[in-house]
RNA sequence: GCCCUCAUCGUCUAGUGGCCUAGGACAUUGCCCUUUCACGGCAAAGGCACGGGUUCAAAUCCCGUUGAGGGUACCA
């Protein structure tokens, strides 16, 4: 069998849609599992649509996951372009073969006449559909509207009889009847060609063998299949991967909240773990494994394991996958990703030292990096704080200041300024003066740290060192004194 | 409306006729660890949409119903 090429093929209309990616990621993994080519083609045939920098966006995001392509519009390769807007003549050319054979044709019909056309259908609870009229034209009567100037599209000279099927690698043979599909418009009359023309141009001249991607693309694959049969080609395998639906589900889009990888990245959220948990999304290996790299996806991925039904975006397991992979990488690698969300926040890290030291102590509470600030800042600046804040439930204001300033002798005195050591000190200090340990312990730490949840007691001191721990102690009796 | 697709715990899923008394993960609840919050450990609760077949045997195959999603553009 042949090499296996697959294709991206996204419109360039801002950050991609995580739902987009997913299909991405399914190409880019079913690719590299094959040893095949993974292409990226950029289906900018919609004027109205097209923003700016997306393209950039596009890649950027697919770099951000570790998606790599073996050709693209940035690349080059050996069939490109790889921008449709580029490959214009391409496809007038072929939508004119088709017209010459009598497959297509020119339709000269307004866009009022085809809304009005299609609201009567629709009263009459008849599927909207072209009704022809420009099929009928004679030879001269087309070549005077040609000459006129008349603005026109091509269509699809869709079969009203008979049936069209394929067999979907994930879902079986889906047919469908030729009469209900309509004669698909190829050549707009902003003379670009629609997608259906495009890509069917596109990924047969590229040599594309699978096309992978969403469900909402099935019901467009017969006209598809028509034209690779105009054309006299042979069609490429077919995948239609279940959709990624928001929580309600309905089609997961901006309404829902972040949706693009651009935001997912601002939200904190590691590559790994959204390509981890995106690959989950309608796929599943045959063992009960959870934690996948991109290369142990791409080793094991495979279409006949890709589920039919829509799966949910579910944020409780991405922010589950997120928070293990923050646990599981180096303290160091964490904290170089934590450095641009701190600056974000105001925070200057000058000693990269000690912000290691800092992050190790917060690497197994975080969840996305976005958190790092509030739960870093006060290994920067001086906690501010409710005096409220450093006395515990079962305590009061002389036992917390008792406290305290045993704390403040502990401390002053300690000369390994080690865990055990410190640990050891500030026990036995609770217990010469009789009381529990969370009655010591607690003022400490809310004392150095000024929140309710913080790294331990312990910990905080030996990274803060001690002038900083006895200038926050004096700071917390000061408060006890007001 | 019409067409297509789909249907296992709340969610993502394992399951391809007997290994199923339906397994795992997230979320939830309880307990343990503990100075707080996390992490970690243990445990609990929770599902084959419904109705008919086929078969010695069905979550698995067939039919129907219901429900959900997608499509129905000179958008992709």
């Amino acid at each position: 069998m042949s090499e296996v090429r697959v294709r991206f093929a996204p419109s360039p209309t801002g950050d991609p849609h995580v739902g987009n990616i997913r299909t991405a990621l399914f190409n880019y993994l079913y690719a590299r599992h094959t040893g095949g080519k993974f292409i990226v083609r950029i289906e900018d045939t919609d004027q109205v649509r097209l923003k700016e920098g997306s393209d950039q966006a596009i890649f950027d995001s697919l770099r951000w996951l570790g998606i790599s392509w073996d050709e693209g519009p940035d690349i080059g390769g050996p069939h490109a372009p790889y921008r449709q807007s580029e490959r214009l003549e391409l496809y007038q050319k072929h939508a004119l073969e088709l017209v010459e054979k009598g497959m297509a044709y020119y339709c000269f019909c307004s866009s009022e006449r085809l809304e009005n056309m299609r609201q009567i259908q629709e009263a009459a609870k008849k599927a909207p559909m072209y009704d022809r009229k420009c099929l009928s034209l004679t030879p001269e009567e087309i070549q005077a509207k040609l000459d006129a100037k008349e603005p026109y599209v091509i269509r699809l000279k869709v079969p009203r009889e008979g049936n069209t099927e394929f067999v979907d690698l994930i879902r079986g043979k889906v047919s469908f009847e030729n009469s209900v599909v309509d004669d698909q418009v190829l050549i707009k009359s902003d003379g670009f060609p629609t997608y259906h023309l495009a890509c069917i141009v596109d990924d047969h001249y590229m040599e594309i063998t699978h096309v992978i991607r969403a469900e909402e693309w099935i019901s467009s694959t017969p006209k598809h299949i028509m034209l690779y049969n105009a054309f006299g080609w042979q069609p490429p395998k077919f995948a239609h991967a279940p959709m990624v639906l928001a929580p309600d589900r309905s089609k997961l889009s901006k309404r829902h909240g972040a949706t693009g990888v651009k935001q997912f990245k601002e939200l904190g959220y590691l590559p790994e773990a959204l390509v981890n948990f995106l690959a989950f999304l309608g796929w599943a290996p045959q063992d009960e494994r959870e934690i996948f790299s991109l290369e142990d996806l791409a080793k094991e991925f495979e279409l006949e394991r890709v589920n039919k039904a829509g799966a949910i975006f579910d944020m409780n397991k991405l922010d589950w996958y997120n928070g293990y992979y923050i646990r599981h990488i180096s303290t160091e690698n964490l904290a170089q990703r934590v450095v641009p969300f701190l600056e974000k926040a105001g925070i200057e890290v000058s000693d990269q030292e000690y912000l290691v030291e800092c992050t190790a102590l917060v690497q197994e509470r975080m969840k996305t990096l976005a958190e790092a600030p509030e739960l870093l800042d006060f290994f920067f600046t001086e906690p501010n704080y409710d005096k409220e804040l450093l006395i515990p439930r079962k305590s009061d204001v002389e036992t917390t200041k008792k406290a305290l300033i045993k704390c403040r002798e502990v401390v002053e005195a300690l000369e390994a300024w080690e865990h055990d050591p410190l640990e050891k000190a500030l026990r036995n200090a609770a217990e010469e003066l009789g009381i529990k340990s969370g009655q010591l312990l607690w003022p400490l730490r809310a004392a150095l740290t000024g929140k309710s949840a913080s790294p331990g007691a312990f910990e905080v001191t030996l990274v803060l060192g001690k002038n900083e721990v006895l200038k926050r102690l004096d700071l917390a009796l000061d408060k006890l004194s007001k």
